[in-house]
DNA sequence: CATGAATAGATTGTATACAAAACAATTATA
DNA sequence: TATAATTGTTTTGTATACAATCTATTCATG
């Protein structure tokens, strides 16, 4: 295997941050509603303010965060509304992946196959999540549509946070894993309608457990 | 009625530019392909550079300019790849809108009626491409999803260019207005399926209409 | 003549500076 | 006591400064 440098060399302090801000949304540090203060998030990323702005408004776009005027940035608190409304976006669209992907699919079903072996055996609910994200983008990955990848990949950033506060439980896992099985299957007979029907479904279940939690607090 | 500002205050600079950096994106000015000169611009429109890079790149993730490391931000080229890619994805979104809108689609017929014929007789391209515009927004105005709102109109800035540059003629805004008419038919018939098919035919038409003029060039 | 090194100028990316707005604490006022 | 005015501090939004990098030009070299 080709050794790889360790140091990929900075693409820019902008968007050398965005992952740790991101880390630290999701993660905890910057909590839902909170107030973020530039100049000391900016000493503890060790970069100057306006860098930091500029991945802040990066974060804005993707919902993450808001900016009033003259008030500075929050953190976007998290909210059944926002799931109610990303979830069902996000099937629609990786739906549409799917069709658009055609009998291309067939080409990723080992790899699929395997990831969700991994996923359904996964320890931790962290790895459990990334398991689940690269599944998704394996299935995806067969698009040519670059655009709708990138909405899709903006979408999952926004519900990460989610997942992650409300952590994925045993069962949920093994139900998830059961209905990727069941997409992986109807790609197999190459029955369209099946797959986008699976696809909806594993949202809209996800979708339901996270309300579900967020009631019961 | 009642009577109002003209100057509404100030948003911020950064917020302020935005919508005239649109205007010389789609009308000209700036060409696609051509390269942004931070400091001329910002003379330009008088304001600092930060402002700008900051209204930037926020074009930069609605896919009208990029920005690479060191060289600074480019106007995005027109390309038929971002035309095949963007028009599905609208159509999608537009047809998840009215899914999610439901009955409420009856609420907006009328309104929706007397947009769709000022647009039959528009005289200039310009005032059409406003007029449907104002359409699918009002189509869209139902429905509850802030999020799917947001990002239509994000992709419908996306090919605004396209539609202004491959000018609008006569034929193509009569066929629009007959397509225009089947929809609100559909609505009144509360015949969701008929709803949907007429969203992606008056996308996929509109589509067809600019790869044509983009190919005979 | 073509190719490449060297240099000067332009442009970006980031840091810093500063005025204006928001916020907090304190004192004045009913 | 509760409310309002005052002052001082914090924080933002924007402008400016400056080093690193890119680009264009000149000149040397085969």
């Amino acid at each position: 295997m080709q050794a790889r440098r360790k140091k990929k060399r900075s693409q820019g302090l902008r968007r050398d941050i965005l992952p740790r801000l991101l880390e630290r949304i999701v993660e905890g540090g910057l909590t839902p509603g909170s107030k973020i203060i530039e100049s000391k998030l900016a000493a503890e990323l060790g970069v100057s303010r306006t860098p930091l702005r500029e991945a802040l408004l990066h974060l804005e776009r993707e919902g993450l965060v808001r900016c009033d005027l003259h008030r500075g940035f929050t953190i976007e608190p998290l909210s059944a509304r926002e799931v109610r409304e990303v979830y069902p976006l996000l099937a629609a669209l990786e739906c549409l992946a799917a069709r658009s992907s055609g009998r291309l699919l067939h080409l990723v079903v080992p790899v699929l196959t395997r990831i969700n072996a991994d996923f359904r055996r996964s320890g931790s609910p962290d790895k459990a999540l990334e398991l689940d994200t690269i599944w998704h983008e394996t299935l995806l990955s067969q698009s040519k549509n670059a655009r709708l990848l990138a909405l899709v990949a903006s979408l999952r950033r926004a519900i990460r946070r989610y997942e992650h506060f409300y952590m994925v439980d045993a069962a949920r896992i093994s139900t998830s894993a059961a209905q990727h099985r069941a997409i992986l299957s109807a790609i197999r007979r190459g029955d369209m309608e099946a797959i986008v029907k699976g696809i909806e479904t594993n949202y809209l279940f996800g979708m339901q457990v996270i309300l579900r939690k967020m009631g019961e607090e």
